[in-house]
DNA sequence: TTCGTAATTCGAAAATAATCGAACAACATT
DNA sequence: AATGTTGTTCGATTATTTTCGAATTACGAA
């Protein structure tokens, strides 16, 4: 298999609403969101969520497909961003208010 | 049974954001919402979407449960609207912005 | 090349959600 | 009371999601 692979994820026009919310409709999604948004750059594993890295790596993979979270590889960690930018363009004001509201319950 | 019942649904404080978003995740709810929105007052009879009404009437109870719709009985129609207060109070910004993105797109 | 760490993928099982016909309930009208 | 209309509930089926251990990939370092 080639190396070096792009991690897939939807281009800003492909982002759509129902997944994005979907994908921010659970509560663990959501939680590692927030800690995402609030640290700005964050490895996969710095978090201590008790649950198996596989399920963990699906959830990762739901933001990532849903275009609610970017992904690059960084030597051989995961680095993981909120698309804030792409979403902004797209959907004004929903990711922001969503992650506002969800700070606060 | 008992006749005259209040329909079931949360009150304010109870409303949790990812029941909300998970409601809003379905194309056909989004557009029962749109729809309730855009009129303020529908009845649940006045939707031409081709699908049995008790499906519907499954989407319509999602709505409800999760807050984002209020319904009450007027006569032997369901009236619905949108908890456009109650929604804001408790997460600001967060219904405005969906319902402005979802008219687009 | 071998080893260790980080994370994804696979495959199967369990849990949730969506769908829909048939039966039922609430109400107005006759 | 009988009938028609509007909408819900029930119960069964199917579809989608979530979960998780085991195997695998990607990469850096020894």
């Amino acid at each position: 298999m080639a190396k070096n692979m792009e991690i897939q994820q939807p281009l800003r026009d492909e982002i759509s609403l129902p997944k994005v919310l979907h994908a921010l409709s659970d509560p663990v999604r959501m939680e590692i969101v927030l800690k995402i948004a609030r640290a700005g750059q964050v490895a996969c594993g710095a978090f201590d969520i008790p649950m198996p890295k596989s399920t963990l790596s699906h959830h990762f993979k739901v933001l990532r497909e849903s275009g609610v979270v970017a992904s690059r590889r960084e030597g051989n960690v995961v680095i993981n961003s909120v698309r804030f930018d792409d979403l902004e363009a797209r959907f004004p004001g929903v990711i922001g208010a969503i992650i506002a509201a969800a700070r606060w319950n």
